[in-house]
DNA sequence: GCCAACGTTGGC
DNA sequence: GCCAACGTTGGC
């Protein structure tokens, strides 16, 4: 069991649109770095804790707790041509990039960015590393449970 | 294989 | 809109 942290634009899909989503799950299309790529492929397991973090907006945190709900499988937008996503280099006998089923557990009151970098528990999230761009980054045990106490604390 | 140029991310 | 940081591309 590992815990992830991933985001998403809420300008694309927010909290509330994966909640809304049948079964409240979402196909995590669209990743197109091989870092993150190999963290869904090659480490993810159906279960793991997820972090449904919103970035790219006016208030960038943690929005939700999610879980994976899938085996990694071929993002399908690789192979729609002329889609933002289209990767001309793949095909469906070879794949390039893979994406997992992200389920919602519950949204959570928004736990800012800013929250997180000021607790001393959490300095060392990848998340939080300077520079880091990563949009799915690991958490530790540790991280996770630090953020569930927050989160219920309010 | 080096590395400059370019594109993207994402907080501010 | 700015810009720091980083990944990718492509000429050599």
């Amino acid at each position: 069991m590992a815990y992830w942290l991933m985001k998403s634009e809420p300008g694309d899909v927010s909290v509330d649109d994966l909640a809304a989503m049948p079964a409240a799950t979402v196909g995590w299309y669209g990743v197109r770095n091989y870092q993150a790529r190999n963290f869904m492929r090659d480490q993810m397991r159906p279960g793991d804790g997820v972090l449904f973090y919103h970035s790219s907006c006016a208030e960038p945190g943690v929005a939700g707790i999610a879980e994976v709900a899938s085996p990694p499988y071929p993002d399908p937008t690789q192979f729609e041509p002329g889609g933002r996503y289209h990767d001309p280099k793949a095909s469906r006998e070879l794949p390039r990039w893979f994406q997992v089923d992200v389920r919602l557990v519950h949204k959570t009151r928004l736990l800012s960015l800013a929250e997180l970098r000021a607790h001393p528990d959490l300095q060392e999230m990848r998340l939080l590393a300077r520079g880091n761009r990563l949009s799915i980054t690991p958490v530790s045990a540790a991280e996770w449970r630090v953020i569930q106490r927050l989160l219920q604390e309010g």
